[in-house]
RNA sequence: GGGCGCAUAGCUCAGUUGGUUAGAGCGCUUCUCUUACACAGAAGAGGUCAGGGGUUCGAGUCCCUUUGCGCCCACCA
């Protein structure tokens, strides 16, 4: 395709692809991505960020968009600094998720559960769904342009990562940081594993509060009756729990329940005989103030239990049925237990009353079901230690995290953290690395044991469970790079620059990476936390698929393309804030791709016709500031290019990624296309200023790509490359300089004017932008059609100069007949049937014979002088006050300037009407 | 019970060392198929920046407070 074949509309459909194999085959996502340099150049600086991993399960969702964009938009600004940058791509074996997800495959296709199939084979089969099914999600993650070295790729299963997962488990274990043991844990029925507190999800819904009594043992041995003995009353919302009750607890000074302090009660149905105990963390105002204590399933039941050395009673087994403590209930479900309990306490005479309550219900994150407290064998981490460690690197700043409020949130969690329950009832993941030996000793070992290490016994057998998915993540930053080992990967990356995800997984990912990398590398594994928003929907609710507004990523890169929906993501998102996102929005950024694609081609056909008049171009000047004859828009688009990089600079570097595209956005937009383009039009149909402007318009094009192209790589690249083209033959060499190589490997733009110099251009040619508006404002209010050119006469005042200098751009602009239009400093008698404007200190006369209406003008010019007052008004009480002593100079001078401008402003109305 | 966030144009949102006429996109009104682009161009309407108080020469921006939403953490049966 030749460059004059150029589509008129950007095709994102098959430049997209294209693109991003070039790169791929290029090498560009490798950190030295230059084959003449050394893989780890120490005088160059790394960066590296660490990402959270995708579930392997996973389909693109909206939220991935999102990371992916503010993850590239970084590698990119990065390596066009120069940096040697690192994104190691991988997925996480997720497994719950992943386990569910074939575990479901399995039972719908061949109709056999996972117990059926057996550990081995199961195990088996997910290998291979993950070998069928885990490149969707890479390949998605290229379709959005991620920019990450796929040569280092990593899954959390790989033998490099269950390595390093190993070795941390084994020596937190040598530390004495991990222990196994019985505790209290929340046990999900549905998934028959243990889950850690983060995975329990609390909503608040309707539950029903059961009254009954306990009846107080009577002295005489004889069985109490309902009735007419005493009794306690206590209230619970789990009647299947009083099964497990070990005791009744009262508080201290309650005067109601006092005297049966230390006697006993009988647990309902059951007959056992219970302790009435007291202890102050009994509530005397809520309830009965009685208090049921079942340390088996309740936390704070089994913390009261501790302290009074009650027994403990299990009474559910691994799927929430009632066990053979519970009597006559045994193998009931636990709902039904519930029921059957309530009905049976009835019949006794025990019940008091039922009434409707609201409380916070448990339930698993993954599964939904309600989750149990339940005693259980589990493995834990001892995190207190860790915890503390973590908590200093982010109060001392050796991590950051952005933005800052979530350190609160991060010290707050880890100053009240409790043990990691890291043990799972799974198959699929890092299984725990200890061996048992019939006589009971454990074996914790790096590699896989054939005797035990006490006895020698051949018999052993490792432990059942798997490790929370979260262990292997953990240790992410530094697994993917290579430790246990000091790899040149390792030393020359670690610690890494930046962590970027959701705020969200700030505990159950981040906070654990800081403990674990500062435990096991000595370092924090990064020094920065960047956390982006959620995605909602175009009105602010939270995706889900029950609500049905799930919104498909691939539906939108389909439909507006990948750029497209970059941008969205990243304008008009701020970090740690939600943002919405819609087809309407990504629409806009669609229009706004298309928009630089267009004014790519018209500077590229600028750059064809000039070379096509094999006109020469003399250029020696890497600087416009000085020298050459440049006109009033060339210095303008240029000064104000000079403003955005440094605007776009500061920015980045305070993670303000939505500021800066949304500046660049409007630079390209409004100031390059709207204005200099237009102006450009005109100047390259004459022969003294064809070159310059050609120059100007692929430099402005070339910064503009450079600086959009975090942004938006896709077509910022392709685009770049049909400059590079056009530009190859001509004598514009000066930015020819990298071709034909990619713009990913281009440099990032430096501002190459000293600071302050754009302001003169800037003001000029505002002004002339004031008038121009000014006119054409005029022209619609008139209905003057734009086709025909207008005569004028224009008083320039102090601007007189400026105005002739530039009398052809603002006729053109303003759709003026030039040879009819007069610029004088001024007039001494206005013209008759004309229009009138004031801009500034300059009167525009436009004659508009039969078009005017000499009351309306009136009206029109009473206004502007109402407003010119006003102002007046506004400023000269303004300069009156303390703001003249008290405001810096720089400041009160500018305002003294505008008072001056509306005052010449009201001074020619005035003189016209 | 603690902690955090949000409230700015009809809608969705920007506005980060406080600087004096508050911006964008979409939507709306009027005009234009002008040779980069109708996925466009030009002109325009539309806001007492939730309410109240304070600091300051100056507050959308900082402090206090009220109201209304939302989120996170937390062991009251």
């Amino acid at each position: 395709m030749t460059r004059q074949e150029l589509p008129k509309a950007y095709d994102f459909k098959s430049t997209e692809p294209r693109i991003y194999e070039m790169w791929e085959a290029g090498g560009y996502f490798q950190p030295h991505n230059d084959p003449n340099k050394p893989d780890f150049d120490p005088d160059v600086e790394p960066f590296v960020i660490a990402i959270p991993p995708p579930n392997v399960t996973g389909e693109l969702h909206i939220g991935h968009p999102m990371f992916i964009s503010v993850e590239d938009l970084m590698i990119r600004y990065h390596r066009m600094k120069g940096y040697a940058t690192l994104w190691i791509p991988g997925t996480d074996h997720a497994g719950i998720a992943t386990q569910l997800m074939v575990e479901r495959d399995l039972l719908r296709n061949e109709e056999v559960t996972r117990e059926e199939l057996g550990r081995e084979e199961f195990v088996k089969r997910t290998w291979e769904w993950k070998k069928k099914y885990g490149g969707l999600i890479t390949n998605q993650i290229r379709r959005l342009g991620a920019s990450c070295d796929w040569s280092r790729e990593r899954f959390t299963l790989d033998p490099g990562l269950s390595r390093a997962v190993r070795e941390a488990f084994v020596r937190l274990y040598e530390k004495g940081l991990i222990y196994r043991g019985p505790r209290l844990i929340n046990w999900s029925p549905g998934l028959k594993t243990a889950v850690s507190d983060l995975e329990v999800e609390y909503s608040e819904e309707e539950a029903t509060l059961y009254y009954f009594k306990y009846m107080v043992v009577r002295k005489d041995g004889q069985p109490p009756v309902p009735t007419e003995d005493e009794y306690i009353p206590v209230a619970t919302i789990r009647p299947e729990t009083i099964l497990g009750d070990t005791a009744v607890a009262v508080h201290p000074d309650d005067e109601r329940y006092r005297k049966y302090i230390g006697q006993k009660v009988i647990v309902p149905i059951l007959g056992r005989e219970i302790p009435v105990i007291a202890d102050d963390y009994v509530s005397m105002e809520f309830g009965t103030g009685a208090l049921k204590i079942t340390p088996g399933h309740d936390p704070n039941d089994y913390a009261i239990a501790q302290r009074h050395n009650l027994p403990i009673i299990s009474i559910l087994d691994t799927s929430a049925k009632i066990n053979e403590n519970g009597g006559p209930y045994m193998g009931q479900d636990r709902f039904d237990a519930r029921k059957n309990m309530w009905a049976d306490m009835k019949k006794a005479g025990l019940v008091i009353k039922t009434e409707p309550y609201r409380t916070t219900i448990p339930r698993s994150q993954r599964g939904g079901e309600i989750v149990e407290p339940m005693i259980s064998t589990q493995w834990f981490v001892t995190i207190e230690p860790l915890a503390k460690v973590a908590l200093e690197a982010v109060r001392d700043g050796r991590v950051r995290i952005v933005p800052e409020r979530f350190e609160k949130t991060y010290f707050n969690w880890l100053e009240n953290i409790k043990d990691w329950c890291i043990s799972r009832q799974l198959w699929w993941g890092h299984r725990i690395p200890v061996w048992y030996c019939p006589d009971g000793h454990m074996t914790v070992a790096r590699e896989d044991p054939t005797q035990c290490a006490t006895c020698g016994s051949t018999e052993i057998r490792q432990d059942e469970d798997v490790l929370d998915t979260w262990f292997s993540s953990g240790l992410w930053p530094f697994s993917t790079l290579g430790w246990p080992d000091e790899t040149p990967d390792y030393k020359y990356f670690y610690p890494t620059t930046y962590m970027e995800t959701g705020y969200d997984i700030l505990f159950f990912w981040v906070a654990r990476m800081i403990m674990m990398g500062l435990e096991f590398t000595g370092q924090v594994p990064f020094n920065t936390v960047y956390l982006h928003g959620l995605v909602r929907d175009e009105i602010g609710r939270k995706i889900s698929k029950t609500t049905g507004n799930v919104i498909d990523p691939l539906v939108l890169m389909d439909e507006y393309g990948t750029d497209a929906l970059r941008f969205t993501m990243l304008v008009g998102s701020t970090p740690g804030n939600d943002t919405n996102v819609g087809p309407k929005k990504v629409e806009a950024n669609r229009n706004f791709a298309n928009k630089l694609w267009n004014a790519g081609r018209f500077v590229i056909s600028a750059i064809d016709s000039l070379n096509k008049g094999s006109s020469t171009i003399d250029h020696g000047q890497s600087s416009i500031a000085h020298g050459r004859d440049w006109t009033l828009a060339d210095s303008w688009i240029w000064a104000k290019l000079q403003q955005l990089i440094r605007d776009v600079e500061r920015l980045f570097e305070n993670f303000q990624y939505g500021e800066a595209g949304r500046q660049i956005y409007e630079f390209v937009w409004n100031d390059f296309a709207d204005w200099y383009v237009e102006i450009a039009k005109e100047q390259l149909k004459h022969e003294k200023t064809k070159a310059q402007t050609a120059e100007t318009l692929a430099r402005v094009l070339d910064t503009s790509l450079r600086l959009l192209h975090p942004f938006t790589p896709f077509v910022t690249e392709e685009i770049w490359g049909h400059l590079r083209d056009a530009l190859y033959n001509t004598s514009l060499k000066e930015i020819t300089e990298d071709w034909p190589e990619a713009l990913i490997i281009a440099k990032w733009p430096e501002p190459r004017e000293p600071e302050g110099w754009e302001q003169a251009k800037i003001e000029d040619f505002t002004l002339l932008q004031d008038i121009v508006r000014s006119i054409r404002n005029l022209r619609a209010e008139k209905n003057v059609a734009p086709s025909r050119r207008i005569a004028a006469t224009i008083a320039g005042g102090l601007s007189l100069d400026l105005l002739r200098e530039q009398s052809r751009t603002m006729a053109l602009l303003a759709g003026l007949n030039e040879a009819e239009t007069s610029i004088t400093e001024s007039l001494n008698e206005k013209p008759k049937e004309a229009a009138a404007l004031v801009v500034g200190a300059i009167e525009i006369y436009l004659p508009l014979s039969g078009m005017i209406d000499l009351a309306e003008e009136r009206t029109r010019l009473e206004k502007d002088l109402r407003e010119a007052r006003s102002q007046i008004e506004r400023l000269e009480k303004l300069l009156a006050g303390d703001f003249a002593n008290k405001a810096p100079a720089a400041l009160v001078q500018k305002e003294r300037e505008k008072l001056e401008g509306y005052r010449k402003t009201a001074e020619k109305i005035e003189a016209q009407l």
